[in-house]
DNA sequence: TTCACATGTTAGGAATGCTTAACACTTGAC
DNA sequence: GTCAAGTGTTAAGCATTCCTAACATGTGAA
């Protein structure tokens, strides 16, 4: 409990959270990857790792690889596990689209308490994943044995929806065309051809969906309805 | 519409909210008020309120009165609105107390959308006014004609309590007091005696309260049950 | 009248978090 | 082997928001 997060130095918190999503996201974690994230400078990134590293939150390898320490993963799943609180709450009690809960809970996650967090998991009845499927931290939830991203799935077989990865979730657009082409959590669908290039085309219920290969590569499913 | 309240800087949504809250509460507004409201240097207030001023939020009298401009009213009202707004869905929602909702709520004014409030006002069944009785900015809400300061009522006469100003919600450990007193919009009491340095002693249903005389001159009743 | 107190301002400085410009280093493609 | 691309760093600077120290001014009380 060294780094107190009700301090909140906001900068060491969104750095942490991306690091954390990197990884989590299968990215290298390097400081160009989080200059793109963040959308900041790489210079902006040095000086933030560097700080983030004098106050023992990250470690930095040889190669550059950048690692959270026990403190820094204590913050980084903090602010996370309220992110994606909060997109439940946004999307569950308010009634917001997808979209729209991402980009808040994007602030909300540095405002809320404990006290706040706490009554959110209650009044939720302790949900294990956000609206886009990904596992609240601290929630006991284990992604599925057989989760395969849907690329993998082979042509005429069917899947369901089992996580949209964070890292889609910041491409603009990305989150409003999955949500309106149905391809959500808990959703199944069959996976119809795979283009040369690695698109992927298939139905879900009733829509046909069509995903480009960077897309079809990160969609976490399960095979069979 | 000149400044949009997105571009988020804190500090002027935080200064505009304190010259409003001062005028509400019928302090009269100068810098060494809000100084001391926002507990920050007297320096810095001086430097907050000429860039404002050059902002065209506010206007500086030749006395040294600070008002509101147009622009700096409307920033105003819109971060007191989301400010109580959020106090009444931390109690009623999620079961916060006063004190904590209090708190909690001059961090979520910053990070409301237009949308999120939108929700939250359907959610809540449009208040008027916060948990403490202070109108909602917008609500259309008008405070009972015959309102008056509690050290109006005379000795034995009882009373309603109508809001408790946000200048005592600043006071640490009042709102606690008051809360756990049962002095809060709504409840009914009766006064039993004055002290001659304006303490109040009384009831409030079946609980005995006292207030030292700034408070008593500042919590907001009508008389009669 | 004088002294104390309240009030506002200037000057100088610090922390945070960002920018661009310029440079060094590595690595893969040709 | 060379060149381009990718990566990280240094340097200088800027905006925001705060601080303390010191000073100027006004006002009310003794």
């Amino acid at each position: 409990m060294a780094y107190e997060p009700t301090e909140h130095h906001p900068a060491f918190e969104e750095y942490s959270e991306a690091i954390y999503e990197l990884a989590e996201d299968g990215v290298p974690v390097i400081q160009a990857r989080i200059s793109e994230r963040l959308e900041v400078s790489r210079p902006a990134v040095s000086e933030m790792v560097r700080r983030m590293e004098r106050e023992d939150l990250v470690n930095v390898k040889a190669d550059g690889e950048i690692t959270l320490t026990t403190d820094g993963k204590e913050l980084a799943t903090t602010i996370l596990r309220r992110h994606r609180l909060a997109e439940c709450f946004l999307t569950d009690v308010l009634g917001l689209n997808w979209t729209d809960a991402h980009s808040e809970a994007g602030r909300w996650e540095h405002v809320i308490s404990p006290t706040v967090e706490a009554a959110m998991l209650k009044a939720l009845g302790e949900p294990q994943t956000c609206p886009h499927g990904n596992p609240i931290p601290g929630s006991g939830y284990t992604e599925p044995e057989d989760a395969v991203v849907l690329s993998m799935i082979d042509a005429g077989d069917s899947f369901t929806v089992v996580r949209i990865p964070e890292e889609l979730e910041w491409e603009a657009g990305q989150l409003e065309f999955l949500e309106s082409t149905g391809l959500m959590p808990g959703r199944s669908g069959v996976v119809l051809a795979f283009a040369p290039d690695g698109t992927a085309t298939g139905d879900v219920g009733d829509n046909p969906f069509g995903g480009g290969g960077p897309t079809a590569e990160r969609i976490v499913v399960t095979p069979g309805a």
